[in-house]
DNA sequence: TATGAATGAGTCTTCATTCAT
DNA sequence: CATGAATGAAGACTCATTCAT
């Protein structure tokens, strides 16, 4: 029983998934997945609370993703200037992007461009925020380590910077055809540039 | 006669917009403009063809005055590395997205934020891409003039700056709090930063 | 005045025959006839007392001729057996129907098939009537000088008969294509199955 | 439950039939169907994609039974200039008319002369040109089978021929007052009139 | 748990016609 | 005679959700 019930949860999942990549959050109806995965339209209700519910089961493991890469930045070993020095980091925060690239491309284009009407529409907005609340405290250490760099950075102009993130993240899953070699070369435009920018910022 | 039809169109454009700001395209029915501006809802037909022209007639104002700016920036005159030392045109370019940002916040945030579902929903990318296209011609040109500059910059890079400007203006205008002077504060990060990253990226 | 008048007039009458060719009477709104002549909408309204004057007016030329011909067809000297011999007459049969078609071909096609909504609508079921009473005179007329023919002949039979004169007309506007020369060997499969089939019922 | 169900499905098409038949495809709304069966207007949609898809659905039955028909006429037997003599075939070809009148004389009506705005809207002219294409075809095998027959016809003559077969139809159907006694009479008329017909253009 | 059935408010859009000026 | 403005009813169709079984 407890197997078949999981059955069908993964099956709506599944199914769900598939409807809303094609179709995005709005127009994707719930008789539309009902049918496509032969389950009775309100026997779903009976596994999700509602639409909303739904979509956002399909995009648990993406967001919970970025949440883990959200955690393990924020750790004492990276406080620290020479990380805007250190190849080694960049090259990790490419793979970073790479690797959930290629993990969630579908996810992301779904979570990026098309979850108007879920709750999740506003993701990139509440994420760039949590973001650069991180990155504000990581300021303010830096600060103390640091004291003769300048920090006084408006918290919305970092909004906007954690904002282009995804931007990023978001034209590179928008082009199905980028080859992993155009992807290295556009991250290392955005790393580049990035880098030089902080510097100039921070005065270092 | 010819006043009052245009008191008319006036009026169901005011409302319009009224309403589109308070509620965004999709969330906006044709029956709520017609209450609103007690004007028979048949009648708005007879000056704007359907809901999608109704809202492209608010926000044309918006769009033509960005259509202006784009072409403001393809002269001549604008063809020189001197523009990435240059007080005065950072202090003009901040100028001229304050004075945007002071002219129409509520049609650029119903631009940017709110326009799913109308033809211009996709605005963000089509015009970011036209900046693309005209970064991409002035990089050729730099080029021919100063041959020793680096340009070999990726497309989707240049996209996502392009694409970064928009969400900077839309960062300033979903913060009514904002006073005038921590715009500048923002906008003066952004230009140092954006102009740091040009320079690493151009090799000059 | 009464020049500028008929002008008007005129210019509806032009405009609305165009339109109503091209999409019907149904699919022709008269906000469309007012747009496309530049006559103010309740203007047209001063002309032509609704929609369905207008297009009866559009149409008058085409039925007053076909009324003509009818009322040609009644004369005395058509009261013979003879004529379903007569080349002649015959040959006139054939260049009566090409030289309407000739004249008239957008006309019919709108009468026999775009006509749904107005008032001629059932024109084609009308007019065979007409035509059916017609030819039951004839045969009583013919009963009565050639008393040994057979004249039991359905009515329904000769309704159809009727229309199927109709249905003959309707294909041949109904194809651009069909030359001169291939209208004239549709029509005369058409007398010659007629004629015999004529013969037959009444037994001559 | 799947009794239920059909039940429902059966109410909507009952209803949708009356209601078709008494005002035509263009005149119902499905509103008014709603209205009529009790069955909300929303719930119809479960059943039927649209409108025209019930139009289509009540008219099913009438519309396979004419499929039946051609595809009966087709076999070789049939192959054959006796059937212009047989009367077997006539009676055999009255009857079938007859009986199917007798079955869906309703339907007839309304696919004949109430379909405009449905995908049916062309009917006779489509079933028409298939009958056409087979009595081409017919003709090509005769003349394989009698060389001295005279085949070169004006298809478009055929086309008109077929036509003619549905105005009878459409002719009987018309008029309820008809007795089955007269509609053989006219049938009759129709046949005789038809083999005499074909019998010259054949030249047999 | 599962299902078929139902709901009801909501969407945009069309059109012939009339009224006041 | 002419016009701009207005009307109001009607159209097909959608969808997330709930209810009774």
């Amino acid at each position: 029983m407890q197997k078949k019930k999981d059955k069908i949860y993964q099956s709506i999942l599944v199914v769900a998934r598939e409807a809303f990549l094609e179709s995005g959050y709005k127009n994707t109806s719930m008789r539309a997945i009902s049918k496509k995965s032969g389950i009775g339209l309100s026997n779903i209700y009976n596994y999700f609370k509602n639409k909303d519910e739904l979509f956002k089961a399909v995009l648990a493991p993406l967001i919970s993703h970025i949440d883990c890469l959200y955690e393990q930045h924020t750790g004492e070993e990276y406080l620290s200037l020479e990380l805007f020095y250190s190849k080694d980091y960049q090259r990790e925060s490419i793979e970073t992007m790479v690797s959930l690239v290629r993990n969630f491309r579908n996810e992301l284009r779904l979570l990026l461009f098309h979850a108007y009407g879920s709750s999740l529409e506003n993701f990139r907005d509440v994420y760039s925020e949590k973001y650069t609340v991180v990155s504000i405290e990581f300021l303010k250490n830096i600060k103390a380590k640091y004291p003769e760099v300048n920090t006084s950075i408006s918290p919305f102009f970092m909004h906007t910077l954690s904002s282009w993130m995804f931007t990023t993240i978001g034209e590179i899953v928008s082009h199905d055809e980028l080859t992993e070699e155009e992807i290295s070369e556009f991250m290392s435009n955005y790393i580049n540039f990035g880098t030089a920018g902080w510097k100039k910022l921070l005065g270092v």
